[in-house]
DNA sequence: GTCTATATCTCGATAGAC
DNA sequence: GTCTATCGAGATATAGAC
């Protein structure tokens, strides 16, 4: 089954992007890594680089998002959860030679001030993140207004912690950034007493 | 007094690498804004834009860390200072129109997996920072590990809101980064009790 | 050291045959 | 829809007069 050439478009330069950034990424080369004939790109995409790296941007951030309930599903507890969470980010980093952090944070830097259609296509993404986290979090207990917290906390020490560690190729930023946000989790929502009665514990609860 | 040539290239360029990035930036760009002949650029630096941009990068990033004096010097205690530190940012980044924020990280993202010197460059910025945060609470009574990781968290919180809120034109993810340090660093050095004795308050300390 | 002119290459985009 | 050839503009870098 082969895939589509547009869809190769869009998957092959949300890759690039993601190490290259924007500008740093050149329709040639797009175009190569589809393997797909160059005035192609022109038929599916109108607008050119832009229309193809804005619709590359949405896509890959809303596939980002898996990553939540993989990581947190299968948690005991929400605590514990959030330590997976920045240990599988570590983990996947270093095996990948730190170069796959965040799919978008590279552009987003780099277009914040520089081109609005594509800013307001990373906005979407980080705000899309920000609702399905909510969504997530509100389905496990948690209140609305934390759950969003909860997911804003996670997305920004994620991604700060991104550009130390893959500036400085260690993980001690995501180390810390799984302090932070357990911290204060910790402090918006005690820990959880030992249980002293209803014996099955809630999977990823408050907790 | 007229700027010298050379130094007039590194601070342009900074400024403009700044908003937007490596590969956004050329040549004649940088030329152009430090009014200089473009064959000048080639003589101060006989490597081109990659040597001209590590400078750059090292130059302004160590003008960075003055912020941290700035800051906290005039703060009571740590956890005021703290909250100050990314009420100021989240302050800044509004009166600049959100083009203002961190002057490496952009170029830190893009070049992380694409150029081995630039590459270098941030991460040597980075450590920098650590060291002077490291030095600097030390000297407000901090432990040095304390202030290690507390310069840590900082740079980790704020780097990650500024990707944020550069994107999505709020504060909110500065908001969550103040939160985020203030409750790491009350769990690892107890908020200060009422002062029972000895009535001078001591200036930005552990407390 | 300063400055101009230009070489060489690659960029994003388009035209138009098939 | 697919694919090739090419456009004009811009890129980085260099040569060499002054």
């Amino acid at each position: 089954m082969t895939t589509p050439t547009r869809e190769r478009f869009v998957t092959e330069t949300a890759q690039l992007l993601r190490t290259q950034g924007y500008a740093g990424t050149g329709v040639q080369q797009i175009v190569a890594a589809a393997k797909a004939p160059f005035g192609s790109l022109y038929h599916h995409f109108p607008g050119g680089k832009v229309d193809l790296a804005a619709e590359a941007i949405r896509t890959s951030g809303a596939a980002y998002v898996a990553l939540v309930p993989a990581i947190f599903d299968p948690a005991p507890d929400l605590p514990t959860g959030v330590r997976a969470f920045f240990t599988a980010a570590a983990a996947h980093l270093v095996e990948t030679g730190y170069a796959d952090a965040c799919p978008i944070a590279t552009v987003a830097l780099e277009v914040a001030s520089t081109n609005e259609t594509l800013r307001q296509a990373t906005a979407d993404v980080f705000d899309g993140w920000l609702d399905y986290g909510t969504a997530y979090f509100s389905g496990r207990g948690l209140p609305a207004r934390l759950a969003r917290e909860l997911t804003l906390a996670l997305v920004t020490a994620l991604e700060g912690a991104f550009v130390l560690d893959q500036a400085t190729r260690r993980t001690d930023a995501l180390a810390m950034a799984g302090e932070l946000v357990s911290a204060w989790l910790a402090a918006r929502s005690p820990a959880p007493s030992p249980p002293e009665e209803s014996g099955s514990g809630s999977r990823a609860s408050a907790g």
